[in-house]
DNA sequence: CGGATTTGACCAGCGC
DNA sequence: GCGCTGGTCAAATCCG
């Protein structure tokens, strides 16, 4: 399932076109102390984009969660092989962690969108309510522990949310189209 | 051969 | 306290 080699390119030419411009941010910081919903959805997915245009994008939610399980250091749980690498600087008793996740829904064809970072995929799950897995990724960067998650709307196929956790520290290695762009927009506004 | 991906197991938080 | 769910790791596998 790999090779996705032509997501971008041909994606962009389409989006370049249309001109495809993020209208407005919502920026509603939901600080939730320690919401774990068991609900699917703990963060809602607005829609900017009433008017039905075919645009790429959708809308744009972020959310700063305190997350439940900074799991960066949490490394001598021993899951199945134990290995423990060595972690420090991370205290258990401490979960001092609030990820600001942003999240946007795009309509794309593919999972993965290309946003100039390398991410490697490390882990899929699947959701209930839903048909399609989850994917995981982090961007192979030392140091560099951004997050993102891949996940497809049950109702509309076409429809991808990604939710992106963390901020990227690094210079983007790979100048992709148009999307990138935006995307480092994204970035600046969520870090105000 | 190296790196990325796959897939199952495991863990922690929350609900009941 | 048990069970569920989401999230992560890690060994194996695949691909270039």
């Amino acid at each position: 399932m790999n090779n996705y080699e032509a997501m971008m390119p041909s994606s962009s030419s389409s989006l370049s076109q249309n001109s495809s411009h993020l209208s407005i941010f919502n920026t509603m910081m939901t600080s939730q102390p320690h919401h774990h919903g068991h609900h699917h959805h703990n963060q809602v997915f607005q829609r900017l984009d009433q008017h039905g245009q075919n645009n790429g994008y959708l809308g744009l939610i972020t959310s700063i969660e305190e997350n439940q399980k900074y799991i960066n250091g949490n490394v001598s749980t021993g899951d199945g092989g134990s290995a423990a690498p060595e972690n420090e600087a991370k205290k258990k008793g401490e979960k001092r962690s609030r990820k600001p996740r942003f999240a946007f829904q795009t309509r794309s064809q593919v999972d993965i969108l290309d946003d100039g970072y390398r991410w490697r995929k490390y882990g899929q799950k699947a959701v209930k309510n839903n048909r399609f897995p989850r994917s995981y990724y982090r961007c192979t960067h030392q140091g560099c522990n951004v997050k993102k998650q891949v996940q497809r709307v049950s109702k509309d196929e076409g429809v991808v949310v990604t939710t992106y956790e963390g901020v990227h520290s690094h210079p983007i290695q790979k100048s992709t189209d148009n999307f990138d762009h935006i995307l480092s927009q994204m970035q600046i506004y969520t870090c105000l």
